[in-house]
DNA sequence: ACTGGCACTCGAAACGCGGGAGTGCCAACA
DNA sequence: TGTTGGCACTCCCGCGTTTCGAGTGCCAGT
């Protein structure tokens, strides 16, 4: 029912209102593009595809735009994923190359997607699951409260504070210190959550309440439920969304707020390598229905460490996008996989 | 030149149009407000108001809104700052007090603050400067790289990547760690870098360069230079800042992304309980002209640990807000203090 | 010193009106 | 059958004009 050239007109539909954010009439289209038949034709193909529900017109006589199944068929079928240029790519290199710890790394990567791709950049932070435990800590600050400190292989560091109701023996938290690092470093959290449920009974009756409240407090950490951290940059761009301020760009300085929101729109962290694209309605939130997400996981070779993406309107450049996604992707998970 | 009733109509205006965003007139003015007196008495004392510089209109035959130097006089001298209610402040103790760690602390401030007073809100981490030395971690990532974890009094976690140039014994590691925390445990920061100058010569000549290199990142640690975190929040409220995007909104969220501006905006931290409120133009950037900024300094008694406050429009509730930023950085501080 | 009255100003909203970009349809043509 | 030029039609957008009214400044009167 498609044939070629109506989805070369797409295309073109496509590409023009995405750089000029108008509605594009078959005249400007045949003079743009060049499609080799004439506007009237193109003006059927047009007829056909908005039957089809590709794409509509704001209002008799104008031009047409994409709809959001317009978009999706555009990126399935009809564009590539644009690669980063040499010099690009080896501008990112160094600037993730600089960074001296975790949290700098997840900065420098929002900072990055945001200026590349000139949208607003969320970075998961590596999620604890699948790393593994490099050495825990344990800190007295006042008799009653001990801080928990957990550092994993991928350079995270997870603070816990305990309050134990009733004073320690500093020989009581050497003791601990000693015996958590012992029976914890190298393993991955998942495994250690076990090793950890045994470790009370070690110990001498009285100080178990006080071990088992530690205990639960590390596997807390470990599990990692509940706070899924996220950093966010780049929302000076927002202000290129255009006008209709209430509808397109509250929700969105709405939905950054709100980190939850976040993690849901970033969806399951798939395959490093695969990106996600969600398009206006596609997402989860109506508020954002004229916003599309472009996603992906990053992290070491097979395994997923977190995800990483963009929030833009519907009609953004989604090959560049893409690009910049599965670059600036690419180049964190290198740099983790170092460290 | 300026007396009683004067005052009294230039605080009436300001007031009025903090609720309306409006231009105010005459008539409305007496209307709202009872004066005692009549519209055209108002009048020539707008014409006075305006002669001083404390109103302008924004054409001829419209109402009258404040300037810069109307909104100044209304702080200094017209108003008084308007405590929290009592349920409030219920609600922000109990609030902060739920913060497991230093972050989730200024994370909740933040929130908090932007959720009160409506306006974009920034707090400034605890500085280290003044805080003491808890605990030094030092760990193996791979034989050329160690990780740094510095904990401090006030909770707060500095991690820092070395990069050795070669292999390190885990016994070398063992050493340094043990004759660091018996060195700086409990030591202020700034007098830990003087005990931190001398350690490389208590050790063998061939570790020397490493513990120099290990000394040299804790001073930077330490001395905290060049990267003071700060925590931002409620964007969302960007959105009531009226139309002319462009011009109010946009040069915020600019600002919003570059940590240094931020820094700048909030300004020294003074005596904890002075509130600094920078109307305007009186704020180091023209960019921000249409915004003003109402913070204050947090931290124990005398000593102020840092900053925080927030950004919004110049025509802002100034009574609400200052009681505000005061209330909510008092509790911070207590809680911090209680830690 | 305050007030009522009055003429004046000037932006905002309402209205009307081409111009033009764009469409759908149809008949003609390859 | 698919393509094309022609043509009438639609309706948004931009523009000038008008009207309306809130607000002002000034002045004379109390």
């Amino acid at each position: 029912m498609l044939d070629e050239r109506k989805l070369d007109v797409l295309r073109a539909i496509v590409e023009d209102y995405v750089a000029t954010h108008e509605p594009v009439g078959s005249k400007t289209l045949v003079d743009r593009h060049s499609l080799g038949v004439s506007p009237a034709t193109v003006r059927n193909d047009m007829a056909v595809l908005e039957e089809e529900g590709y794409i509509t017109q704001p209002h008799t006589s104008a031009g047409r735009i994409p709809t959001d199944a317009g978009y999706r068929l555009f990126v399935d079928k009809l564009s590539t994923v644009k690669p980063l240029s040499a010099t690009e790519k080896k501008a990112i290199s160094t600037f993730l190359a600089g960074a001296v710890d975790l949290d700098d790394v997840v900065r420098r990567t929002v900072r990055l997607l945001a200026q590349i791709t000139r949208q607003v950049a969320i970075v998961q932070y590596p999620t604890l699951t699948r790393s593994s435990v490099r050495h825990v800590e344990v800190v007295t600050m006042t008799p009653r409260r001990l801080l928990l400190v957990l550092i994993t292989s991928t350079g995270r560091v997870e603070q816990r504070i305990v309050e134990t109701g009733e004073d320690v023996a500093e020989q009581l938290v050497a003791d601990l210190r000693s015996r958590l690092n012992t029976s914890l470093t190298g393993k991955r959290l998942t495994d250690a959550t076990s090793v950890l449920g045994v470790l009370p009974d070690t110990f001498p009756p009285v100080d178990r309440p006080l071990v088992s409240a530690l205990v639960t407090t590390l596997i807390e950490a470990f599990t990692d439920e509940g706070e899924q951290r996220i950093a966010v940059g780049g929302a000076a761009n927002l202000t290129r969304y255009g006008d209709d301020f209430e509808r397109n760009v509250k929700p969105v300085l709405e939905a950054l707020e709100e980190h939850v929101i976040l993690l849901k729109l970033l969806g399951e962290a798939t395959h490093p390598r695969t990106l996600t694209v969600r398009i206006g309605h596609e997402n989860p939130y109506e508020e954002l229905a004229t916003t599309s997400v472009v996603a992906t996981a990053y992290g070491s070779k097979s395994e997923a460490l977190a995800t990483l993406g963009i929030v833009g309107p519907t009609h953004m450049d989604y090959p560049s996008t893409m690009g910049a996604v599965r670059a600036v992707a690419r180049y964190v998970s290198q740099i983790l996989a170092d460290s």
